[in-house]
DNA sequence: GGTCAGTTACTCGGATAGAACTTGTCCGAGTTCGGACGG
DNA sequence: CCGTCCGAACTCGGACAAGTTCTATCCGAGTAACTGACC
């Protein structure tokens, strides 16, 4: 089980955008963080269609956030990107073979089901714990530096 | 991000061998829960490597729990089928592109590994809570019949 | 009847193909900006 | 000098391949049990 990588391309791109004020366009994003521009702009397609983020077409065009920070969680980008579905799908094979379980007995998840489930419920509690804007806070503090200021110079340039 | 459905075969054939006192093999786990063999022996390949079960071979070979069920986790299982690292890992974009922050700068993780790897300790932990033995014993009460009896006869079964 | 060797059948273990998903790329539809033109 | 029109460039959006992981399968090495002969 291993996670989409776009995932961690489109939590720093929601950090960065949190500094813009204007519109930035895939190109630059690609640039700044030296990827693919082609597959990071699936990505933001993909937050695009969460209502994430909100696009701008033409020629000042690009993509801005769609509501403040703090109300944007890591939780809400890791199910845009990567599915939000259960990680765990139980294909109820107690259902099945010669000791199979009849369907009124199975009215409830199994016990698997629910371990699984109740784990995953507390990984989805953690992510929803940190917004956009905690993350955005924790930069410049963890580098002891301002970091932040280049990067909205560096977006708000065009070309 | 899907969970292999390996894991799932794999923790359902742990419960049952929470039950055997001879060893099973794989031909008759696959043949009571309606499986593809030839895979079911990958994963219990897998359990057998990461000492969770026992291999014995010949006549009446087969595989047994090799510890108490109350001291195999669920995130053992998990862990020993899907792969025991991170489901999130980090590429540090962040040294990467025309703002890469320096080498020294990032001795710590970034701010969004942080979160994704609070987020995966605690659904670990969730998920080592679960042994075993507690999942067996929530089956016959889920069910409100002895399910548990009829598997044990059928394992013990040959043929 | 007991012991022993040989045979048989069964088991696990690793090496080998196919399918599904992730990753990476491309080109077309639509929109905005800039400049040229006319009033 | 100002408003309008036109062209061009830039943007997002979805459709199209390559690579990697997961799924499924097969056959060989090894071991325990069984059968039969022998003592």
């Amino acid at each position: 089980m291993r996670m989409s990588s776009g995932v961690e391309w489109a939590v720093h791109c929601c950090v960065v955008l949190s500094l813009a004020e204007h519109p930035v366009p895939t190109a630059r994003l690609a640039q700044l963080h030296d990827v693919s521009t082609s597959y990071l702009a699936k990505q933001l397609q993909a937050l695009s269609g969460a209502k994430i983020i909100r696009p701008a077409q033409g020629g000042s065009g690009g993509y801005l956030l769609d509501r403040p920070a703090e109300q944007i969680t890591v939780l809400d980008i890791v199910e845009a990107i990567d599915g939000p579905g259960p990680t765990f799908i139980c294909t109820e094979i107690r259902q099945r073979g010669p000791l199979a379980a009849t369907a009124d007995q199975c009215n409830k998840p199994c016990a698997i089901t629910r371990a699984m489930a109740t784990a995953e419920q507390a990984w989805r509690e953690a992510l929803r714990a940190s917004s956009i804007a905690d993350l955005a806070s924790q930069v410049n503090t963890d580098y002891d530096s301002d970091i932040l200021g280049p990067v909205s110079q560096f977006i708000a340039q065009r070309g």
